[in-house]
DNA sequence: AACTATTTATAAGA
DNA sequence: TTCTTATAAATAGTT
């Protein structure tokens, strides 16, 4: 989907590798939002850079909130999009 | 992203809306994946139909086996792919 | 479940 | 890093 065909490997550059995390992050979570819109369906995702950190989260189930204190997913799903 | 041009709306008719939901569903998976591979990154996907039941989840993130039993992301990750 | 006409996402470049 | 645009890829409608 570009000027040019890739292969889906580890981008070794650092900086090519931060610009495609960051369009085909907002990719994901375009699709993510069409999918449950289109289908009336409940999708979660969640994204983690290669540094552990959270860099996005989105779903469209409510109960999702109701995750113990005590698991990951409490920080993960309680952060504002 | 096809013969038409579609409104990201609920699709009324229930066959359609199960072909988009299958057809994009994949799509969505295959980029979760693919964002992972190329940007060294964790990403975790989980689809609900519309009548709450689990069709796919998937993440590359190995900690999020540790989900606490009680927790509904338990039988989320537990179930098979 | 296959097939394409088209739309959409995005790789590379500015 | 934001904008552009040529091209790859996804997919809507069809068969």
């Amino acid at each position: 989907m570009g000027r040019g065909k890739i292969v889906i490997r580890r981008i070794d550059n650092s900086t090519s590798r931060q610009v495609t995390f960051s369009k085909r992050r907002s990719g994901l979570l375009k699709k993510a939002k069409e999918l449950s819109v289109l289908c009336d369906a409940e999708v979660g995702v969640i994204v983690f850079s290669s540094t552990g950190k959270l860099y996005d989260h989105a779903n469209t189930r409510s109960d999702l909130s109701l995750i113990p204190s005590r698991s990951i997913y409490f920080g993960v799903y309680s952060m504002n999009k």
